[in-house]
DNA sequence: CCCCGCAATGTGTACGTTCACATGCGCGTG
DNA sequence: CACGCGCATGTGAACGTACACATTGCGGGG
């Protein structure tokens, strides 16, 4: 119907400024938030860009500042929950900053998969790098590739140390295994994340901290996938011998894994054997019983790891500028690259409605660590279910 | 360290040009693998390419060709097992084709939310859109803002005919629903999924349809938000009257609720109650006791849809190509892309992998029906868990 | 023998935007 | 009254790539 009227390319700013009567200039200034604009002129030029339905042209925008707007995401499973919500929170949080956000996937687990997924996003010239790839791995070949863009990680790598912005796996394990003891257990198995899954480590550590700490004999913990298949199995193994009460799991679905084939041997949870998860998934409150969890706020990890990288990606554009005048007050370059990546007439994307709840940036609070502080949810299998 | 060495452009084409001693273009046919170069010289630059690191700058060639090698998901929830699953074979299958993946979320369920999403990505100048944005409104506002991208959407919204790709979920309603009824249930309820999700309306029709073509009793379903909790609390609600003895829940999360409702009273699954569910969650196999289910192949939805997607892009490609002499045969446009994509010296991405099994495109099969069929999983609780 | 045609390469320009530098104009000040 | 300064705007470059069109060199058919 209407598709007559297209003819080659999307209207330019020169088109624009042909119809509004000034120079292209003008109109890259009304899109740029120039001060120095007549609101007489702005309107008209703004009028006519409604009209011609005009949209600025990243990639030629992306050519001359040489910035891309974009942030790479590098993950691994990203399917699985906690993951999925982090990039969910990142996605949004970046958006609100008026970046884009493009993750790669690593979908096997062999090298060539992750440099070809840090080759996909390097290929992007994103702007900052938001690593959720627990895989020690990972980091090994980030490290040696020298990757210079900002990085944050949100995995306690210990590599990355300034970068690293997590959820403190060791109290949380700690938390977990310390519940278990003071119910009276002291014979508790730990089933492991894999083995080079950086979280699956930390939790492991903690595990065995405080079972160590509370002089509590400690038995090798058993290294498992994260899926509630392997929890099933390992249940099996296990109950065929049978020396312990409690299992700490290192994930809730291979928890659920384990109260199956606890449930099968015909034994009763938390009756014979006591089950702590970790993550407190959605579902965790209705498993049977309820499990006993350690919730991780993973929407706020991905907040912040934005805010973080966004702040960063600002301080080194402000170092490599030279000069640039006495300043606005626009060096952390968050803010007007806010109003920039919004300005054109309509956008109405909630870029106000900063879910990290304050005013926009600065909301970090600096001196909170750059570790989150998990939480204990100890449910029982009365009542009504701890939400 | 090393950092001295950056100035402050990366390396172009004229640099590469200039080191080899070549001209610009030469080094632009040998990116692209024109067939008129010599080994020799083509050599030489890929040489020099490698020594100086060079990456071809995408802002520049989507700036003249126009064409932005980006591929919009517009998505909800997607920190939802379903659509994560999908997203994560779909970023794979683009990446095979030398595409890259851009997902906004709607966040809200408000129309600005929606529009603001699509906004983001037509900024970002998509050339395809994958819709997995299960509401019915999303398809309402692509409709009146007619997008002229290509598009495909995994719902089965009816509106966009062709381009519709998605798991048969009235089939898959009616298997579970039939299965209840095989099992002598003539009291069965429906747990509906929100109102508005295509998705949930589908399943909601499946199960009327089954229970008529029966003729069993129908029961008006209830409208859930998919969430566990609310299955929990329906299943109170449902069990204060119990007229019931067989509940058919459009997912698996509000399944795993009722069954906790159904514990909580003192009842037994199957025994009292029947419950089956719908996508079968890897956690179902697990829950107690293992559920029965509806299986659907979210990844297999992602890589088709990729595949439709690149095919039609190819396809309008080509339309929108006047003369361009005797073809060599780079008309569909993504056999050539795949390789210009690729065409860095060590690119190393499992492109050559091809996750749907075949040489690249023309592997879609087109006869198959664009309704994958889902699969009725039966479990019960005795003995392995139905993998 | 000439010229056509193809292989291999070079030259120039367009793409849409921003940046550095003009340019006019009005106004306050010495 | 001239001078300079700040506002509002315009002019002419880039940016890195691909495409259209030369330009060579060389072999073969008329």
């Amino acid at each position: 119907m209407t598709d007559e009227a297209g003819r080659g390319r999307a209207p330019s700013i020169r088109d624009v400024a042909r119809l509004a009567g000034v120079s292209h200039q003008t109109v890259s200034r009304v899109l740029n938030h120039h001060p120095s604009i007549r609101p007489e002129t702005k309107a008209r030029v703004l009028a006519v860009m409604d009209e011609l339905q005009y949209r600025p042209n990243r990639a030629a925008r992306a050519l001359v500042t040489s910035r891309s707007r974009v942030i790479g995401v590098l993950a691994a499973s990203s399917a699985q929950y906690g993951p999925a919500s982090s990039i969910a929170a990142i996605e949004v949080a970046a958006r609100a900053h008026g970046y884009y956000i493009n993750t790669a996937n690593i979908v096997g687990s062999d090298p060539e998969a992750i440099t070809g997924a840090i080759e996909h996003l390097m290929a992007q010239a994103v702007e900052g790098l938001v690593v959720i790839a627990p895989q020690v791995r990972v980091f090994d070949i980030l490290a040696e590739r020298a990757i210079d863009v900002p990085l944050v990680t949100l995995q306690p790598t210990g590599k990355f140390g300034d970068n690293t912005l997590a959820v403190d796996q060791i109290t949380g394990a700690r938390l977990a295994t310390r519940h278990l003891i003071e119910l009276g257990h002291r014979h508790i198995y730990h089933l492991a994340g894999p083995q080079d899954w950086i979280e699956a480590e930390a939790r492991m550590t903690g595990f065995l901290r405080e079972m160590s700490d509370s002089d509590v004999p400690t038995t090798a913990p058993i290294l498992g996938d994260w899926t509630a298949d392997f929890g099933y199995y390992a249940g099996r193994e296990l109950l065929s011998v049978r020396d312990f009460t409690a299992i700490f799991s290192s994930n809730d679905q291979m928890a659920l894994g384990l109260m199956h084939a606890v449930r099968d041997a015909g034994l009763d949870v938390p009756g014979d054997v006591s089950i702590v998860g970790f993550d407190d998934i959605p579902e965790a409150a209705h498993f049977a019983p309820p499990l006993t969890t350690v919730r991780q706020d993973f929407a706020e990890l991905g907040r912040r790891s934005i805010e973080q990288l966004i702040a960063e990606i600002g301080r080194r554009e402000a170092a490599s500028e030279h000069r640039h005048g006495a300043g606005d007050g626009d060096d952390t370059g968050a803010a007007p690259d806010d109003a920039a990546a919004g300005g054109l007439p309509a956008p109405g994307y909630p870029g106000g409605a900063d879910p990290a709840g304050g005013s926009g940036q600065g909301d970090v609070p600096s001196t909170s660590s750059r570790l989150l502080v998990p939480e204990l949810i100890v449910r029982r299998s009365t009542g009504d279910p701890a939400f």
